[in-house]
DNA sequence: ATCGGCTCGCGCAA
DNA sequence: TGCGCGAAGCCGAT
């Protein structure tokens, strides 16, 4: 029997009984947050168990009727994802299933019945729902003895072993991560081929044509992106791309003129179709084709200010909500300053269709509607403005995280929760010199976003972006971040890596 | 171009 | 209890 080392036990949290799996008694992953194959620890974990029973493996993901709303943009990336993921799975000698619950704990209790499992292992969100669900699900699991793990397969130190509070910024986390980096920033195991294979009752083949027509029809407010190529395959591609050749640009990451200095793997990272550890890990070993500071920023980025965003999620409840800012400064100031007059009020609408005074901040929001991602320094830029342009901080917040939710790939996440309160309620920051509308609220101004980078670049850029979308052409102009993704190449790499 | 003050809460020394 | 530190910026003084 495989012993887990310490690290890996601590990555999972577990509900009182013990695994029961056999032949059988098949070992079931509840995937919904991290849906790759390689590199993930609660299916690492899954496979442990499993193979110490002699039991099969299956994965499950749930997707519901409504996406919660999602547009083909987000599905679409998600479904043609998963589908490549099955036959990954396949590969590894691990079932795959989808269900269609609106409510998800008791559509997957009822397939973990249905193949007879009574041992399963989820992987972790801070977002209110999917705790609601994982608590729902282990109430399920008690009622019938079933052994229930949630495995913290996103971020490199799980989120209740980073801290048992709510972190007041990146400081105060920085060192509390680094302490645990020793036991947690490791390689991981190979991905095994799992022993055992399902042999229990018919699991229904996933539709996948017609699960992905509903979507993208239900969805086809806002339409997918062609720059972005789905999956885990892709992922790795992107990650080899940014490491090995544009890793050493990162020092420019806030000149939004030049979209290759940053990595570009925030869809992926999204949907957990690439892990963060892995990013981290690449980096560090491709650090002298770029240099250390560069390096150094990404792993900011990419670790310290990622997992913070988990951390304040899960620690402060109204995460979307002025509310979930738990310090009085900002709150009050804001308080003290809604009556401010605005210089500019728009309605959604016209900030949706980017019809503002300015150039900078148009060009930002038509990359998100376009595009499905923003520049990062623009995030912040654009979501500044929002509250400057509003009625009130409330309203302002509500638009901000509606735009990024629509839009974004990357929506729905705790990062971009987080960017919104961050930008628009001063979370993880200090106040500041005190002035019209922000009140304390860190402040920025187009005059100075002027003096640091070419607008008109930026703006060409998005005006090319925007051209190709609308033809619907698959050029690189299309892609914001100008990715030669070699998928061929990438899927050549791991052949050979695996022999 | 560069620097310091702005403002705040935490962490640590005393 | 008090002081140093930071934080993806701004602004005015040098």
């Amino acid at each position: 029997m495989p012993l887990l080392d310490s690290s890996k036990r601590r990555r999972a949290r577990t509900r009182g009984t013990t695994p029961q799996a056999g032949p059988d008694a098949p070992v079931l992953y509840w995937m919904s947050r991290d849906q790759r194959i390689d590199d993930n620890w609660a299916l690492l974990r899954a496979c442990d168990v499993a193979e110490a029973h002699g039991a099969p493996v299956v994965i499950v993901c749930n997707v519901r009727a409504t996406c919660l709303g999602a547009g083909a943009r987000q599905c679409g990336f998600m479904l043609r994802g998963l589908r490549e993921l099955e036959r990954n799975a396949a590969a590894r000698n691990v079932g795959f299933a989808l269900t269609r619950g609106d409510d998800p704990a008791t559509a997957i209790d009822a397939f973990a019945k249905k193949i007879g499992s009574k041992t399963i292992v989820c992987d972790f969100s801070p977002l209110r729902d999917e705790l609601r669900w994982r608590k729902e699900f282990a109430a399920l699991c008690d009622a019938r003895s079933a052994h229930f793990e949630e495995c913290d397969a996103h971020n490199v130190v799980p989120c209740w072993e980073a801290s048992d509070k709510l972190e007041v910024g990146a400081r105060t986390l920085r060192g509390r991560l680094a302490k645990r980096y020793p036991e947690f920033l490791r390689e991981f195991p190979e991905m095994p081929t799992v022993s055992a294979a399902y042999r229990g009752p018919a699991i229904e083949e996933v539709k996948w044509d017609a699960v992905l027509a509903e979507a993208l029809e239900r969805g086809a407010a806002v339409p997918e992106v062609t720059w972005a190529v789905p999956g885990e395959t892709a992922a790795r591609a992107v990650l080899d791309d940014f490491v090995n050749n544009r890793m050493r640009l990162y020092e420019k990451r806030n000149d939004p003129s030049k979209p290759r200095a940053l990595s570009g793997l925030s869809p992926w990272l999204h949907f957990g179709q690439i892990s963060g550890q892995r990013c981290a890990l690449e980096a560090k070993k491709a650090v002298g084709k770029a240099s250390p500071p560069a390096y150094d920023a990404f792993f900011e980025e990419l670790v310290v200010r990622r997992e913070l965003s988990d951390n304040f999620c899960y620690y402060s409840p109204q995460y979307d909500r002025i509310e979930g800012q738990k310090y009085d400064w900002a709150k009050d100031t804001l308080r003290e300053h809604a009556a401010d007059k605005r210089p500019y009020v728009y309605t959604l609408e016209e900030l949706e269709r980017a019809k503002t005074h300015d150039d900078l901040w148009n060009a930002s929001q038509r990359e998100l509607r376009y595009g499905g991602k923003m520049h990062g320094f623009c995030r912040m830029y654009w979501a500044k403005k929002i509250l400057e342009w509003t009625e009130s901080p409330e309203q302002a917040l509500e638009f901000a995280i509606y735009l990024n939710d629509t839009y974004s790939l990357d929506g729905r996440d705790p990062s971009g929760y987080v960017g919104c309160m961050w930008s628009i309620v001063g979370v993880h920051d200090q106040g500041w010199k005190e002035r019209e509308i922000f009140g304390k609220i860190r402040y920025m101004t187009y005059e100075s976003t002027k003096k640091k980078f070419s607008i008109p670049d930026y703006v060409a850029r998005v005006n090319a972006l925007v051209k190709a979308a609308k033809s619907g052409e698959t050029s690189r102009v299309a892609n914001p971040g100008l990715f030669a993704i070699d998928i061929a190449g990438a899927k050549k790499r791991k052949a050979e890596a695996m022999g």
